[in-house]
DNA sequence: CAGTTATGTGAACACGCGTGCATATTTCGA
DNA sequence: TCGAAATATGCACGCGTGTTCACATAACTG
């Protein structure tokens, strides 16, 4: 229990003393509370002289604006919600860590909520009763209800890998299908026909759109998946899945729903089952993370472009916020096939 | 130039439309604007029938509390700052999204700052306008003008991964001497004698205490280190210190400061100098990140626990906001010699 | 010098909310 | 039936800001 504390106790515990406020400036520098707020507003009518004063009492008694206090009149929060999902998929790691890097440089400050998939509803519904100037979103399966509790709240929501139909919402998502097309092709044209496949979470777009590029584009050549395993995003997962995939067939190509989980399989098989990439099986990922240019790995790859989405995800913020009525922007993003060592 | 608008055209911009706010939902439910709140405020007098139907009502109209106008009458915010350095260090990864894991399980909300080294400074400085609960902060350089700023604002501080000697703020960090000491040591036991060292920015604590661990444990038995460079914490940092190094010297063992040099050290080695890992060249490295332990790399490493310093990251959270007051607290976390195949 | 404009300035208000206070209504005991 | 205790409710205040408004002073203009 957190409340099991007596009352009297709490109330003994001296509250936290409240932060330095304009009202303390002002009167310390023997002015009016005004002047302090108009010291720190730019191209308001003060003396240069009192302006210099004030500043410089607030700065020795540590004074700035609180910023919440100011939103209540209306002025933007510059506060971003981000969510993405669990984050053991190392994509995740570097869409978080590039999107963080953008939006600060750009001056809006992101509340980060992820890492657990369990609670996340109840997460985000706790997040909302901040004033929000955006909600920015990773994919994931978070559903209609949320978008629309942000509308009611008048928070925009752009998603980031996940398109939604829907007519006042942003989106950025890759081309799963095409990427997936491709792999395949150079698969096929390099005469590989036992085509087996390690997805992710069925419940997720993203692996729903690339599952379909793989089985249609074999289907266009007359094939089905050799072998069809599903696994969590992960290294360890894609390694699990390869055990998986080897004990029901002998396929002469993976294809893998996501970079770690290409990993983790091809670990597996060159490590565990002294098999050759790409000799005895060829293995595609999809995402192209930093780790897959690694010398150890040389993994072929779809480049999921991280810099583009990243980008368009701050341009639709940015256009959001200046038109807030704007219709709902959906920006596909193409995906590039990297040939590496691996197939 | 941002400003570079009309203001006309600003102001013909139709102001976003506010959130429904407590007023909008007592005028809909025909009760006074004090019943909604209580509605929301458990324990409170408020007829159930009454109640309900204020809830019903909010939840219709999309309703909830304006999380930022309640900190205004002395509620917490659960706002916590979190900065966090270059992020190209995988642990840095690893700890950022373990300690937003954690603080989102107890109500928490990280404001994430990161990824960018340059305008860190500023980014911080802007974050302190918002009343955050706290600022946890990651090792780093971030000085003592930081504390002093957070201190006026009674914004408290939390470090993770350096020791601040400061009446009052609480700090976690791993015994890197003591790591460094047994990292050095193993290999001395097993013969090794021409050791060089790798290192990260000098700036930083971490790095000046890893440093002295290993150069002193050298010094103790005669020695000094064969060869050293410094480097960025990164893979391809590792890579290239690799290079210089082995222009410079051929040392039968390598220390590094972090996994990731480690790991782009240990690839360079093998892959570009077709050295043989450990016979012709021992290599260790320090945090055991999650890719130290896959089969392609096989690191032997010094652990930086990781969940442990998240755990105790979040417990100085809890006491210090239930107590404002009491004395500074610093944790220190034993590092781990992890042996596996690369010494 | 009178009249107009530019420049400073403080009081007062609004933002959205929780809560103390005074009052209104109901419930209970005798 | 009456008083007291328990329950329910609206008004008003304050939290820390930015900004409007009315007003005071200074600086020009003719």
């Amino acid at each position: 229990m957190a409340h099991d504390r007596p009352l009297a106790d709490r109330a003994a515990q001296p509250r936290r003393r409240a932060r330095v406020t304009a009202a303390d400036v002002a009167k310390t520098a023997g002015v009016s509370r005004s002047a302090v707020s108009r010291a720190f507003t730019p191209g308001a009518y003060l003396d240069e002289d009192k302006r210099q004063r004030v500043l410089k009492t607030a700065m020795d008694l540590g004074y700035r604006p609180n910023a919440l206090a100011a939103s209540l009149q209306g002025a933007a929060t510059d506060l971003v919600g981000v969510v993405v999902g669990g984050l053991s998929n190392p994509y995740d790691s570097e869409w978080l860590a590039a999107l963080v890097s953008a939006l600060n440089a750009s001056g809006k400050w992101p509340i980060v909520l992820g890492g657990q998939a369990e609670g996340l509803d109840e997460s985000v519904t706790s997040i909302l009763s901040y004033p929000l100037d955006a909600l920015i979103v990773r994919g994931g399966s978070l559903g209609e209800a949320l978008i629309d509790n942000c509308t009611k709240l008048n928070i925009p929501v752009i998603f980031s890998g996940r398109v939604i139909s829907h007519p006042a919402i942003d989106c950025v998502a890759c081309r799963n299908h095409m990427g997936m097309v491709q792999a395949v092709t150079l698969l096929l044209e390099s005469g590989r026909r036992r085509i087996g496949y390690i997805g992710g979470p069925p419940t997720l777009s993203s692996e729903k759109e690339r599952l379909a590029g793989v089985v249609e584009r074999l289907a266009k050549a007359g094939l089905t998946p050799a072998a069809q395993v599903t696994s969590d995003y992960s290294f360890d997962g894609g390694k699990s899945a390869m055990r998986a995939l080897l004990q029901d067939a002998s396929p002469d190509a993976v294809v893998c729903a996501n970079d770690a989980m290409a990993l983790g399989a091809l670990s597996f098989a060159r490590n565990t089952c002294n098999l050759t990439v790409p000799d005895d099986l060829a293995i595609i990922g999809f995402d192209d993370i930093a780790m897959a240019d690694w010398a150890e790995f040389d993994l072929t790859t779809v480049r999921n472009p991280l810099e583009e989405t990243v980008n368009e995800v701050l341009r639709l913020l940015e256009d959001r916020l200046a038109n807030p009525q704007k219709p709902g922007e959906v920006v596909m993003v193409e995906p590039m096939l990297v040939k590496r060592g691996t197939h």
